[in-house]
DNA sequence: ATTTGTACCGAATTATATTTTGCATCTAAT
DNA sequence: ATTAGATGCAAAATATAATTCGGTACAAAT
């Protein structure tokens, strides 16, 4: 599977992380191709992997999910085992919809959302404290996100 | 426009969150109805905001931006114009895909990935360093992610 | 020069989305 | 209880879009 791409998968790239229902025939018309190229690209893309998968974006207020946090967490040692633990467990609550491994000894961050302040204190007290090998965690509140890019740039 | 989420609602979203390919022939059968009120639901949760769009996930690595960081900036006064210059320079950052204002006194969590550290270093250095009000920078990098869930719970 | 591989196009085919129609259910007012 | 209005549905018909197919052009390798 040849990985490089080239100005037009650039921009295909670009339009559909920005829109991913635009048809086949509107996106071959903006990278100036025909529908059938343009579709070969595109499915080559996504057997390739470069495209993963393709998602909705909802409205966290109007869902009722009102409350998006970051947290910071250590564990009590950064060892193999301590961090499947905390692995595991992570991926068992759906209110967790992101956790990256970071530089720092052995740290972690999470990104939470919840219904509201109690809803998120309730559900980090009782699912996430509650893990083991949990030895400290620190909140930061998401006061307003003005910018979400689900577009990254991709280089030459 | 009417916001009420009944079940099928929270099944509808929950599928389009993980899977925003999914035909609408399909769509309908998952949740147990015919193709058109299927439709009809899906165009409401579109028009009332709900559902925001539809974007591409990209395989990081594969596009070659392999690096991916948290960075945590602090203003030299969390005063509105100094927050309003900020955000404007931050939105003409493409590396930075995600911008939050949150609490801690006046501060924002940003996401940035670059090609390499390298280029990583030489876009904080050139770009963010160099936005006047910003006064500290601190950068953890993303090791590795074990989580990061397009689905978002919906409560009831 | 010939072969091989790749990318492209236009047209035909197939799949899918959208619209329409009419029926069933529910609610609220009489 | 009955009616009127609203909502939601299934099924069929239509419109639109995706996909496939055959063929052409071009580039690189032999």
């Amino acid at each position: 599977m040849n990985l490089k791409l080239d100005k037009i998968d650039r921009k295909i790239l670009d339009i559909l992380q920005s829109n991913a229902k635009i048809t086949n025939a509107q996106l071959s018309k903006e990278i100036g191709l025909s529908p059938a190229p343009t579709l070969e690209r595109v499915k080559k893309l996504e057997n390739s992997g470069i495209i993963k998968s393709y998602h909705a974006k909802l409205d966290t207020d109007k869902i009722g999910m009102g409350v998006s946090t970051f947290v910071y967490a250590t564990l009590k040692g950064h060892n193999k085992s301590n961090i499947e633990i905390f692995m595991e467990a992570i991926n068992k609550i759906e209110e967790v919809i992101e956790c990256h491994h970071v530089t720092g000894s052995g740290d972690f961050v999470l990104k939470v959302i919840a219904k509201d302040i109690a809803s998120y204190q309730q559900l980090m007290l009782e699912k996430v404290s509650d893990i083991s090998v949990v030895d400290n965690l620190q909140s930061m509140v998401i006061l307003s996100t003005f910018k979400d890019s689900k577009v990254m740039p991709i280089p030459e």
